[in-house]
DNA sequence: TTTGATACACACTTTTTGGTAGGTACTTGA
DNA sequence: TCAAGTACCTACCAAAAAGTGTGTATCAAA
């Protein structure tokens, strides 16, 4: 996405590591920050890029974007942009998306167990 | 654990989100590069250190006693060492720590589904 | 005519993570 | 006496992630 030197150790290392650990896979594809907050958000359905950047107002739009690219390339959600002006875009989970929903029940519930 | 600035809006965030979000929570917990890795190796059961070097041979000395470090002191794993020359240190999943199993089988579900 | 809303893009800097390469202490076996 | 095995520790550096600030186009309302 931004900048990657494949041919590095840190690069090769990872790649070893999400091609053997089907847990460290999926780690890379919804467990950076900002990544499980706008999953969240689309469980409930359908929202515009406005909506999101409302609905976790701590993230600044280029994290913003970064993360909705980035699930969008992974097949985690889908984008629709209709062509009209003013811009109107939406996103929604695909259905590799919506199948986040138990991991991410499991991870709930360990942390509420766990945490604070 | 290694040079934090805890004024930083980095830091700032962390702690917003991972207070805010189980999801993201779990996630600073167990979903780093080595840390499920670990954890895996220590599922079938106690393992010293340097089995545990030997069964992720990527893993640098550096990174797997970070690792080893982070998980005790989130108390996912607990550390026992025996008062001889040579050392003999055994590492353990606490209860903490087993209870990640269900997490981790739902994430390898997924990552089998939608894997390579 | 300026402002606000829409959904971004891009250059730049700060902060954090991960990797490299050395060293520690103590003992046993060759 | 020299190497090997045990379980680490430390300083340093490269790379990645996250954050800041500005700019884009188009239209409608004030």
């Amino acid at each position: 996405m931004a900048n990657v030197k494949e041919s590095s150790t840190n690069q090769m290392n990872k790649r070893l590591v999400t091609t053997k650990c089907p847990v460290t896979f999926i780690a890379y594809k919804m467990g950076n920050r900002w990544k499980p907050l706008v999953i969240r958000q689309l469980f409930s359905g359908t929202m515009r890029y406005g909506e999101l950047k409302r609905a976790v107002p701590a993230i600044s739009e280029k994290m913003l974007i970064q993360t909705l690219k980035e699930l969008e390339a992974d097949g985690i959600i889908s984008r629709k942009a209709m062509p009209i002006i003013p811009p109107h875009v939406e996103y929604n989970l695909t259905e590799c998306g919506r199948d986040l929903e138990p991991v991410i029940s499991e991870m709930v519930k360990w942390s509420l167990k766990y945490n604070v």
